[in-house]
DNA sequence: ATGAAAGCGCTAACAG
DNA sequence: CTGTTAGCGCTTTCAT
């Protein structure tokens, strides 16, 4: 059907040998080839349409040039995607191609094992291993002395390399694009969830307010499950005090989308009465809310793209993973600047 | 690091030929091997954690297990996991593992058949193309000859399969929901785009309503971009009519997104006001709506399975792909029922 | 400056 | 019932 043409056939056709194209068409650096030469090779190259058959050159170098990538719940999260294009562009402009494993979220440890020993029969140079969203994680064992990365997540072992995004610095933008707005009374819904964004948000949060000599209240935060009902339920309380904040930072753009509600039922316009940050930039969310969502953008792509480059640097010796495991990467989380924000009434 | 031991690792620890182990291993059928000679092998490969270098095995039999993924834009959409996750699973629960590669939905014909070409050279057994939307397509020439399947997209030269979702019985089903709560003043939001879906959606209102003996009003469509600011513009359109429609159907969520905005601008309950049914199910914006969104579901994960069933069967000499070329297969959209819908007020 | 040949790990005739 | 061996298409050492 397709790719019946082997370097054999480029050597006929160019009347060398294949010791000759494979020299040319790899631009092997020692050995000499004669510039005539050279060209007959390529344009017969050209002219059958030649390619390479990676497999054959995998099993020969020992490198496949494949990069194995292991994705939690590919579909749930559009977030997901975005991971994905960046690590696939980044590898295969440097030759690489990507083989997509989905891995469920509520896989046993076993089951994990298993997706990365799928790679590893496949011969993948590398694994990257990504998850739905920024968490600790206990890496498969069989993952040990392969080149990996984790992305979104941080290895409970310290022992392979990752990339994860800067919340707080994320979140400290946040909020303080509410007190350049001139706010003084900012609340915050925050969530429920264990992990390390809620934490590492409120902190922010705290800093944020410190930082610009302003006085934290506690019951100016709320805490709900982080949902859109979550968001409304805490909005819903926060606003219906008489001394409510004039600013709100939302744990993520699904709860401000409940926080909109909440202040349309209370009769306050955004951002006149209220203004509202949200966090995560979730597009169909953030852009289409009204009036559209300053919230804060997470890294996907940019760590999808540096996860893909350590990883092939650390394959072709480049570099040396080792030398990254001691603590995460970590990367910017830049202001979505959009219509939710003004200064206080009055 | 990881594999170092191959078949001839296990055929010394069992004391026996490599061919054995092969035989064992791939359990050939006529090949016959004593019981427990075979238990022997098995522990072996066990004990040492063999796994076949897929590598070789594919240079070997011609056959590499890999199927080729082209995915325009996989970030941009979450449907586009859906379609990835349905062909993954599958493809896994068969044995095959998806190489997946980004177009860029900009790109040139010759970029796509570079995208093509690049899994040729990979081995792979065949190609799963799928689209962001469901559209006509010129697929790449060098696709032809290779097994492959179009998702969510039909090929103009009909000469490649095609799965993609079925969109009049959808649309259809979206509206008798509303004909069924008793609506006869039926309004629709439709786009300005010349997509398959936009002329689906428009007919499927038009037959519904005729088969229900209602008459169809032209005042009652409005036309606008197929986003929440268009939906916005049409629904204000159409509420603000003294005789406005008690219902009304929107091309998309996105759409009745900004339908939901008119609604309550114009101090409408939905659904006690007025009844939306929405096209897509975009979770994210379908399930937070207030009140939630009743609409139709595109099968993208479906689609991403039916297709990878159908080419791993022609691949595998079960399916002849060639009789299903002729038009492209249909899927059911299924109507989610949410809360936007009641009987019409009064 | 170019070619012959070995061998990557595996499968499948073919021999015994 | 089990073992020998020839390649799959390529890279690379070593000869020429």
């Amino acid at each position: 059907m397709n790719k019946s043409v082997g370097i054999k056939d480029v050597a006929a056709a160019a009347g060398v040998s294949v010791t000759t194209v494979s020299h040319v068409l790899n631009d092997v650096s020692y050995a000499r080839v004669g510039a005539e030469t050279r060209e007959r090779v390529h344009d017969a190259a050209q002219r059958l349409g030649y390619g390479p058959n990676r497999m054959a050159q995998a099993l020969r170098t020992q490198r496949s040039g494949m990069i194995g990538f292991i994705s939690e719940e590919i579909a749930t999260t559009p977030h997901a995607g975005r991971i994905i294009l960046g690590a696939e562009e980044t590898a295969r402009a440097r030759g690489y191609n990507i083989m997509i494993i989905n891995s469920a979220i509520t896989g046993s440890q076993d089951s994990r094992e298993s997706d990365v020993a799928d790679l590893l029969d496949r011969q993948v140079d590398g694994i990257l291993y990504a998850t739905m969203y920024h968490r600790r994680l206990a890496v498969p064992k069989n993952l040990a002395g392969v080149p990996a990365v984790l992305v979104d997540s941080e290895d409970t072992s310290q022992t392979v390399c990752s990339v994860i995004p800067d919340e707080v610095r994320g979140a400290r933008s946040a909020v303080q694009t509410l007190i350049d707005a001139g706010h003084s009374r900012i609340g915050m819904i925050t969530n429920t969830d264990d992990v390390p964004a809620t934490h590492s948000r409120l902190r922010a949060f705290k800093e944020a307010l410190a930082d610009a000599g302003l006085v934290f209240d506690g019951n100016l935060v709320q805490t709900e499950p982080s949902e859109v009902p979550g968001g409304y339920a805490a909005a819903s309380r926060l606003l219906d005090r008489p001394d409510r904040p004039t600013a709100v930072f939302c744990y993520n753009d699904r709860m401000a989308m409940g926080a909109y509600r909440a202040a349309a039922e209370l009769g306050l316009r955004i951002p006149q009465d209220v203004s509202f940050v949200g966090f995560d930039n979730q597009q169909l969310i953030a852009e289409n809310l009204y009036p559209a969502l300053t919230t804060v953008a997470l890294p996907h792509y940019e760590m999808g793209a540096w996860a893909a480059t350590q990883l092939i640097d650390a394959i072709e010796g480049k570099t040396d993973l080792g030398s990254l495991v001691a603590r995460p990467t970590i990367l910017d989380c830049p202001l979505v600047v959009r219509d939710s924000v003004a200064p206080p009434p009055g």
